[in-house]
DNA sequence: AACTGTCTTTGACCACGGTCAATGTCAGCG
DNA sequence: CGCTGACATTGACCGTGGTCAAAGACAGTT
């Protein structure tokens, strides 16, 4: 077994965007090679579905690039995104029967998809990855949790600085320009109308908010998706205030 | 081993009222007594507090006997009842730094409670109780997805007249009468304050919409916690109202 | 350049539900 | 018995944010 690295094939996972981050970061060289079998990328074009609530569970994977989101629908139409997916995230539900939420690419996305039931038998020889998972999907309840107190307790205007927050760090995270007090400037992923939609509220009341923010100069608004946060102080305390 | 069964001591696992509901209902006799040694029984009486946001995560367990709240809190404290616990429910976060919500007692409950690392051990000697433990959380997270939608986009009627159904289903569980048409009567194990911080209102709404159910002739209020399902269609058509 | 579709902004209006306040009900207890 | 405290109900008022409508910005296409 001499130079066995050197003798992997360059599939696709060893030169994996997201291969440290990801739920496969716990495999081996060796392990990646029957996972790498079982799976294959997948291109999704911005606004198509990948999933509908209601259908059979027959798919997981890791988000390699792009943003997905999962949406919740009442009987009569309305709808509400109760959750975003970044890359090296894992979607799907393994020992699931039918999905619950339509999930659906924001941005165009690149998947990496397995059938379920070969995923689930992966799982159960790598007790490691499956230990993963269930922090994984803890930490996922933790944050719907806490995104209940927002949609029930936040204001409009709270909400929104939450939001704007969130994504400025998301974004920063990958620039990664040491965190600074200046201004940065980032596109948002989502138009007005999505982030509504993640928020619980309408189109309408983002835009306002929106620009009572700039108004007060807290950030500003260059124009498409762009945003720049002027006052990082003054956003944070918006996001908390009574 | 003949009698090997007689031979068990009568711990309080092998007596315990949710044994075959709860997450240990995947071990075996024996596997029970080493568990057993580690867990211990508490009570914990109407409005205490078994674990407070922001505490290292140090105890996990399951609910044996009332009903368990998980409390979200803003900064300048609003709060937000972001999960129910009922009995065989499991609480508590192995694998986690701390506690990111606090747990309280509704009514007088029982608890079987395991020091988290401890627990963390027997999980990683019983794989099939892992796979049962990541069944649950992602049931849980599909719940409190769920509940994100109502709590977003849901008006004050379909809130509550969701909310009933739910605890009346859930009362018939237990009493069990067969799924008949006929009006059901129940007692609420929330006061109305508590059903307002589950719903995302307040505890005037929760009121003024009752009454109005009332009036409607969807339900009857004959005092004290108790509620009569009258009109079950009714009330199921206006949870779902447009 | 003109046309198209998508997204955004802004205004006018108003309803749902939150806030404040008073009163009612009931159990427990000195 | 009449307190007391917790919980519930009802009313009056009003603000946040949803709805409806119109106009503006912008990218892509022919």
């Amino acid at each position: 077994m001499l130079h066995g690295k050197a003798m992997i094939p360059n599939d696709v996972c060893t030169d994996c965007a997201v291969r440290d981050r990801a739920l496969c970061g716990s495999l081996d060289d060796r392990e990646l090679i029957a996972l790498n079998s079982i799976g294959q990328r997948r291109r999704v074009a911005r606004g198509q579905t990948i999933a509908w609530a209601g259908d059979e569970a027959v798919l997981c994977g890791n988000l390699l690039s792009g943003v997905l989101k999962l949406v919740a629908a009442t009987a009569n139409g309305r709808e509400q995104t109760v959750g975003l997916l970044y890359p090296a995230d894992f979607f799907g539900q393994p020992y699931a029967g039918d999905v619950d939420f339509t999930l659906s690419a924001l941005t165009d996305t690149e998947l990496c998809v397995f059938p379920r039931a070969a995923f689930e038998r992966v799982l159960e020889d790598h007790q490691r990855m499956e230990r993963l998972l269930l922090q994984r999907t803890f930490d996922s309840l933790n944050e719907a949790r806490g995104r209940m107190l927002v949609l029930a307790r936040k204001s409009a205007g709270e909400k929104l600085a939450g939001f704007l927050l969130d994504m400025a760090a998301r974004a920063g995270a990958s620039g990664c320009r040491a965190t600074r007090d200046g201004p940065v400037t980032f596109d948002l992923p989502l138009t007005r109308g999505q982030i509504a939609d993640v928020l619980g509220m309408t189109i309408e009341t983002v835009s306002r908010q929106l620009t009572r923010m700039k108004q007060s100069g807290l950030i500003g608004l260059p124009g498409g998706r762009a945003v720049t946060i002027s006052d990082r102080e003054a956003l944070a305390a918006r996001a908390e205030a009574a």
